[in-house]
DNA sequence: GCCGTTTTCGGCCCGACTGTTTTCAGTCG
């Protein structure tokens, strides 16, 4: 998959295009550069279709480089503009603060071309004496180089939404608050976060604010105004706070939910229809006249459509299908009735099977799986096939003693290199669930990768493919896998897809769980958790099937305990 | 460079905050 290198090579023409000031070019790069960045289809396999031009903000001119640099590995456009502006000129503008205008300005008066020069220069005090500069400046580009030096690893969701509520709760309690919100790309329910955003209705908004950016533990103020304020806190985690006035909260929650090409595309249609739309509502562009600002409900409804689900707000269809009415009803927080996917201190967890049991049915659950390691998974402390088999028998043994509460036996079984499940299928039968991953050789080429997993897959016994693309976010890449031809397979054989909802892992992701969808698989959500505490994380994976697009129907474990001998073979 | 329920040409989201200015440009989300 070139997919990543695609994107990013677009995004790069957009910066350099900036530099150069060149209008609109860079926003139509971008908008591509997105598109290709979020496809879940490989970019060469559409490109060989000759279907480039059938996506969203890829037309003519665009899918010509596209094709060039497929081919050939090259681009010479690319090449052409690069020449015109120094090495590094473009890295200049990820140091917060900095933007094309300015990165030119520094380049031309200063000889600045790099981020090195660009600190040496504001260490020297030569950027304040410029015109348009200050002191200011200075420092906060210095700033900004540190924040650049320190990385920018994105948080993952499961460290920022319970930060964020937390947050949020502490300052519902203000009396002066009426409404709150947690927004932006949290609200969404993205995988990874740059920013905390937090939306406050109130009549005082000073009180607030000032209550903001005072918490103990602010580090720095980064910007307080009248009805927006951003706080950096010590681990680097910036939130940004917007006060509004309670009379348009809807509009403001709309604006400040995104993402950026959701808004962009509503306020298109809202133009369209002769109105303007922003933050404070939405408005007759002829006499100024407010239409809707309330609720979001309202304002999606004014504009025609229905009100799609925040976390399906990104520009990936949902407003088409809002307009036609066709939006999915998305699988609800409260639809799981159990878990497949669990490890005990048999093997790498810290829990027992009765502990873990019994955490299940106060979650409400109907049933629960022990899936502990397969031999292979030595790290993990894997189970022998003798040892597997006493263990199921404990865990059975145990179910028996349970009323109205259905605990599963079975285990994650390593698929090993060439193709086969780590146990025999006599000891595989016993099981009332087979859960099959990929554990190792992760450096594998993509045929196979592949092909290993395919073969595991026509292995009658098993049921689902854990974690299918292996990755750990920002921790470590996705194995190559055709993952068309494991969604194919899936959907053939009743294989059922993971949503594996711990926060380092969410895989599948969003975009691989919509195009599994077309292929008519279906999914478990599973929290693979090793301990109690990330039982919890279920959330994450409903959340991750919802920007999928997965309806109730989509998820085999909001069945009832009684009909899961419909959808697994070995249970009765 | 892309795109079309105003358009195949002429648009391209909207507003806040900051620093450096004497009314605004640049950056950000």
């Amino acid at each position: 998959m070139k997919n990543l290198e695609v994107a990013n090579l677009l995004y790069e023409i957009a910066d350099i295009l900036e530099i150069q000031d060149v209008a609109f070019k860079p926003q139509a790069y971008r908008k591509a550069a997105r598109t290709v960045e979020t496809l879940s289809e490989d970019i060469e396999k559409v490109s060989k279709q000759g279907k480039l031009e059938e996506l969203p903000g890829i037309g003519e001119h665009i899918a010509k480089k596209i094709i060039e640099f497929l081919e050939t590995g090259k681009l010479k456009y690319y090449d052409e503009i690069k020449k015109q502006i120094p090495k590094h000129l473009s890295d200049l503008i990820s140091v917060p603060g900095m933007g094309p205008k300015r990165a030119k300005i520094l380049h031309d008066k200063l000889k600045i071309s790099s981020i090195a020069d660009l600190e040496k220069a504001a260490k020297q005090g030569k950027i304040s004496k410029l015109f348009g500069f200050g002191e200011k400046s200075e420092e906060d580009i210095l700033k900004g180089i540190e924040l650049v030096k320190r990385g920018q690893a994105r948080m993952l969701l499961g460290i920022a939404l319970p930060l964020a509520l937390e947050i949020e709760e502490r300052l519902k309690k203000l009396n002066e608050v009426l409404q709150i919100n947690v927004a932006g790309s949290l609200r969404r329910r993205q995988e990874t976060i740059g920013d905390i955003d937090i939306l406050v209705s109130t009549k005082k908004p000073g009180v607030v604010v000032d209550y903001f950016t005072k918490m103990p533990e602010v580090v720095r103020v980064l910007a307080k105004g009248e009805t927006k304020s951003s706080i950096l806190l010590k681990n680097n985690i910036q939130i940004d706070l917007r006060v509004i006035d309670d009379k348009v909260y809807g509009a403001a929650l709309q604006y400040f939910t995104g993402n950026k090409d959701h808004n962009i595309k509503t306020r298109e249609i809202a133009i369209k229809k002769g109105y303007k739309l922003s933050e404070y509502g939405l408005f007759d562009k002829k006499t100024n006249m407010l239409l809707a600002s309330k609720t979001e409900e309202e304002i999606y409804k004014k504009l025609g459509m229905q009100c799609p689900p925040p976390e399906i707000r990104e520009n990936r269809g949902e407003i088409e299908a809002a307009l036609k009415n066709k939006l999915p009803k998305l699988i609800g927080y409260n639809d799981i009735k159990g878990d497949f996917h669990s490890h005990t201190k048999a093997t790498d967890g810290t829990n027992s099977i009765e502990e873990l049991a019994e955490a299940a049915k106060k979650l409400g659950y109907e049933y629960f799986c022990i899936s502990d390691h397969s031999q292979n998974a030595r790290i993990a402390r894997g189970l022998s096939e003798e040892d597997m088999a006493s263990h199921l028998k404990e865990i059975k043994a145990y179910a028996k003693k349970l009323k109205n509460f259905r605990l599963l036996a079975g285990s994650e079984v390593d698929i090993l290199k060439n193709g086969d499940l780590d146990y025999p299928d006599k000891l595989l039968k016993q099981m009332d669930i087979v859960i099959g991953a990929v554990h190792s050789g992760f450096k594998s080429s993509m045929e196979e990768m592949t092909n290993r997993i395919l073969k595991a897959m026509d292995n009658e016994n098993l049921d689902i493919l854990a974690h299918p693309t292996g990755r750990l976010i920002n921790a470590r890449e996705p194995y190559e896998v055709d993952l068309q031809k494991v969604f194919k397979k899936a959907a053939e054989k009743n294989i059922y897809l993971e949503i594996d909802a711990l926060p380092q892992r969410l895989d599948l992701k969003d975009i691989h769980i919509k195009a599994a969808k077309e292929f008519g698989v279906k999914f478990v959500i599973d929290t693979d958790t090793h301990s109690l505490e990330t039982l919890k994380y279920m959330d994450l994976g409903i959340a991750t099937a919802r920007r999928g697009w997965c309806e109730k129907k989509d998820i085999v474990n909001t069945c009832s305990a009684k009909e899961l001998g419909k959808f697994f073979k070995k249970i009765r």
